[in-house]
DNA sequence: CAGTATCCTCGAGGATACTG
DNA sequence: CAGTATCCTCGAGGATACTG
C-alpha cells in the first residue's frame, strides 16, 4: 500500500534518500534484492533463502518492486521468474556496501538462531564455481556434527547447483565433515579454510581430483573477503580451533 | 524492542545485509541518519527536519542507534546533543549512494506534499558556506510566491546559519524572491541557479557583494551534482521555465 | 528545550485454506 | 510449482499530557 501510487511514505522530504527508504525500507524488500544480486529468480528458490517470509508477503513485496520498476516478471511457457531490471542491478553497489559496512563493524559469530544449514547450502550453492568441476553430475554430501547431526546435500549438474535436504540418488563423490558454525565461519571469512583443514576442523573425503581442487570451485560470501580484511590482526581470527 | 539484545529480526540468516536490513530498516533511521551527517546535533534540530515524527519515536530511534554503537549522545552543560560515532560515520559512503542511486533513477518534479519551506530552508541552512560571507551577522530572507505567499529567513551568524519562520530581527542584506518549487529545483540540481536568475524565476536584491557571490556561499544538496549528471541531454533539463 | 509515561488505534502481516 | 483470498491478531507508533 505504502508503495502504489505516489503517495510519499515521508512528508516534506523531496531527498533522493527519503525516496529510497520509502522504496526499500519495507522488511525483507533489501533481502529479496540481495537474493536477486545473487542469482535467484524463482518463487520458490527464493522464498527458501528467506525462512519466515510468507508467500502472501514475498509476492506482495515482489508485486511492489514490479511496480517500482526494479523487478521484472518475465512468464516462461511453463514457469516464470524474476529478474532485476537495470534499475535494480545498478543498486548492487550499494547493497554491497551496506552488507560491507556491517561485516566490518559487526563481525561476530553466528547465533543459533542465525544458523540454518539450508540457507547455508543455498547460498554455498549459489557461489559455487561449477564450471571449474569436470562436466557431468556430482553430489557432494555435508555432515555436520554439531549443533546436530545433520546431512545435507550439493547436486551439481550442467554448471548448476542445487541444494537438496534428501539424498538425491548418486553416489556423493565427496562427503565434507564439519560444524554448522564452522561452515559458516569459512564461507563468510571469519575462518580459513586452509587452517580449517589443517586443524580438521572441517574433512574432505572421496575423489581426489574434486578433493584437490575444493578451496577453488567453493565459493565464499561475497562479504567474505571485508570480513577477512577487518579481521586481520585479531587475535586468532584465522585460527580454526 | 527488535533491537534490544540480540535477537535477530531474521532469523536463518547469518548475513551482514541482514543485519544492516535490521539495524538500518525501521522508519526514520536512515532520514536521522543523514540528518546526523549533515551537521544536525540538536534533538529539536533533527525534529525539525523530519515532519510528522513524533517526538517519542526520534527519542526511540535516537536510543536504539546508541545501543548499536553508531551514535552517541553527548551531555554537555546545559544541552544535550547526538553525534555519530565513526562507526556511523562509516555509513556515509553507503547513504550517498544510496540517495544517489534514487537520484539518478527516481528524478522527478516534487510533488506538493514533499515540498516544504520550512524543511528546505533547513537543509539550505545545514550546507552553506557561511565562511564565505564577511564576518558578522547576515539576514537573508526568502520570499515565496507560490505555491502560496510565506516568507522564511536565513540568519547567519559566527559561521552558523540557522532556518527562522519569523523575521529575526536585523533587516535583511539580501532578498530572495522565487517559488517553492523552483527553490527545490535549485537546491537539488534539477534546474540551474543561472538559468533561474536568466529567467527571473529567482531574484536577488539587496547587498551587491552578498548578491554577487550568491552562488558560491549558496550550497546545494549533497545529490546535487548526481541529479545534473543524469539529466544530462535531457531536453530543457537546465531550463528554468 | 528535551524529553518520558500512558493509553489507544489501526493496519501490516501471520495462519489457513484455497486455485490454475 | 506459484501463487491468491480471507480472517484475525498484536504490536508499532500516534495523541495527549506530563516533567526536569
Amino acid at each position: 500500500m505504502a508503495h502504489s501510487g505516489t503517495v510519499s511514505a515521508y512528508a516534506g522530504q523531496y531527498c533522493p534518500l527519503a525516496k529510497a527508504a520509502e522504496m526499500l525500507g519495507d522488511r525483507w524488500t533489501l533481502l529479496i534484492l540481495r537474493d536477486l544480486l545473487m542469482g535467484a529468480h524463482r518463487f520458490t528458490d527464493i522464498e527458501r533463502g528467506l525462512p519466515g517470509i510468507s508467500r502472501t508477503l514475498l509476492s506482495q513485496r515482489l508485486r511492489a518492486l514490479q511496480q517500482l520498476g526494479l523487478v521484472e516478471h518475465r512468464a516462461g511457457e511453463r514457469r516464470a521468474d524474476y529478474w532485476l531490471t537495470p534499475v535494480g542491478r545498478d543498486l548492487e553497489a550499494v547493497v554491497l556496501g551496506l552488507g560491507s559496512w556491517a561485516a566490518r563493524n559487526f563481525g561476530h559469530e553466528p547465533s543459533r538462531e542465525e544458523m540454518n544449514g539450508r540457507v547455508l547450502l543455498l547460498w554455498i550453492a549459489r557461489v559455487l564455481r561449477a564450471q571449474l568441476l569436470p562436466d557431468g553430475r556430482h553430489v557432494v554430501r555435508f555432515d555436520f556434527t554439531a549443533p546436530r547431526r545433520e546431512s545435507l546435500w550439493l547436486l551439481i549438474d550442467q554448471g548448476d547447483a542445487t541444494a537438496c535436504d534428501e539424498d538425491p540418488g548418486p553416489r556423493p563423490e565427496l562427503v565434507v565433515t564439519t560444524t554448522l558454525p564452522m561452515l559458516y565461519g569459512i564461507f563468510s571469512g571469519r575462518t580459513s579454510l586452509r587452517a580449517a583443514l589443517r586443524d580438521e576442523a572441517l574433512r574432505l573425503e572421496g575423489d581426489p581430483e574434486i578433493t584437490r581442487s575444493f578451496s577453488r570451485w567453493f565459493g565464499l560470501s561475497p562479504f567474505a573477503a571485508v570480513t577477512r580484511e577487518s579481521l586481520k590482526g585479531t587475535a586468532g581470527a584465522v585460527s580454526a580451533s
